[in-house]
DNA sequence: ACCTGAACACCGTTCAAGT
DNA sequence: ACCTGAACACCGTTCAAGT
């Protein structure tokens, strides 16, 4: 019987939530304001989630599901790797679009030292998703050794997460797109 | 006459203050912790820098001033250009080495969206800095085409600055060093 | 079940007051 | 010149109280 009453305001936090992470970073997320934008008080956020860091962790938590639901998406409706690959930087270049945010995983990963366990783990759960993903397809695409492909998956995850920072800090997608490109003539992406 | 009374304060606040943005940010940074690291009170910094904002923007200031000079001093002593260029991933492996900390820049340019701009201009300095000596660097290299000297110096900082976002992330040294060889390995970083 | 106002300790900031 | 205690508005958090 009854009783998803609470679901929409629970999913409204997470989708606010995020947002604001993407933008301002968990330090910068202010408990007040994102009640407000939900239309409910502060003290209210705490009969949905025990704490801010919890908060956070449920945030990240489904961050990385979504990303991964995505990349597998991605994956099953693009027959060829290659042309898989070529898009990867786009999942990334999303978020600069969007209000030029950053991935939710890139900004509480540089504030570790100020989150609780599960909440890094969340963090660390992310890049582990995407480098797996990105091992699989430059393994699948088999132009590189297969012993390399782990590590060049973690060089690219690394060097996209990078460039969308550098980006995100002058508001220019411009330069996204620009240091992509040079990642691909330089042979980091090149397949 | 006189009067160098509180430079030690202000120099010992300036030195406290770095230290703590780069393992917490600006968002992080707490003025009654960064006073009592200097052996003063809170509301004593106020004497020294009219803001923590305005704190946040002289820090960022003689973080990219000391970059600087280091660059040159590297390239001043180091007649090889090739080999400067293979020292330059040690400037950004000091900071994890010494407590795990990042980037002062890299971290504050997540955090744009909550500097003002007078400290947001001290980032991009920072960078600019940087991908300016890489790409003089590389020039005197002459490995690549001169046209690609400037895309490949910001994709070379990009990518430096991720490899140190991810590793600080998982507190993982050989994790930094690991990308590093992967990006050289891909074409990055060969020279 | 879901929400709220009022209160707590903490933060950036100000200011009058100390030396 | 340099520093401080006390106060302000704000923040994360708690809790008794509302529906």
């Amino acid at each position: 019987v009854t009783a998803l009453g609470n679901l929409n305001s629970r999913e409204a936090i997470l989708n606010a939530a995020k947002e604001a992470v993407q933008a301002h970073g968990y330090n910068g997320l202010n408990l007040r304001d994102l009640a407000q934008d939900v239309g409910i008080k502060a003290a209210s956020i705490y009969h949905h989630f025990p704490s801010k860091a919890e908060l956070a962790a449920a945030v990240a938590r489904r961050y990385w599901e979504d990303s991964s639901a995505y990349l597998e998406r991605l994956l099953a409706e693009t027959a060829d790797p290659v042309e898989c690959l070529r898009r990867y930087p786009e999942t990334f270049r999303w978020a600069l679009e969007n209000g030029n945010r950053m991935c939710l995983s890139s900004f509480m990963a540089t504030e570790s030292d100020d989150l609780p366990e599960q909440a890094k783990q969340e963090v660390r759960n992310f890049a582990d998703v995407n480098v797996a993903w990105l091992s699989k397809l430059l393994s699948m695409a088999g132009s590189i050794p297969p012993a390399e492909c782990e590590p060049r998956a973690r060089a690219i995850y690394s060097a996209i997460a990078g460039a969308q920072l550098i980006a995100r800090s002058r508001s220019d997608i411009a330069l996204y797109d620009e240091l992509v490109e040079s990642y691909r003539a330089a042979g980091l992406l090149r397949l």
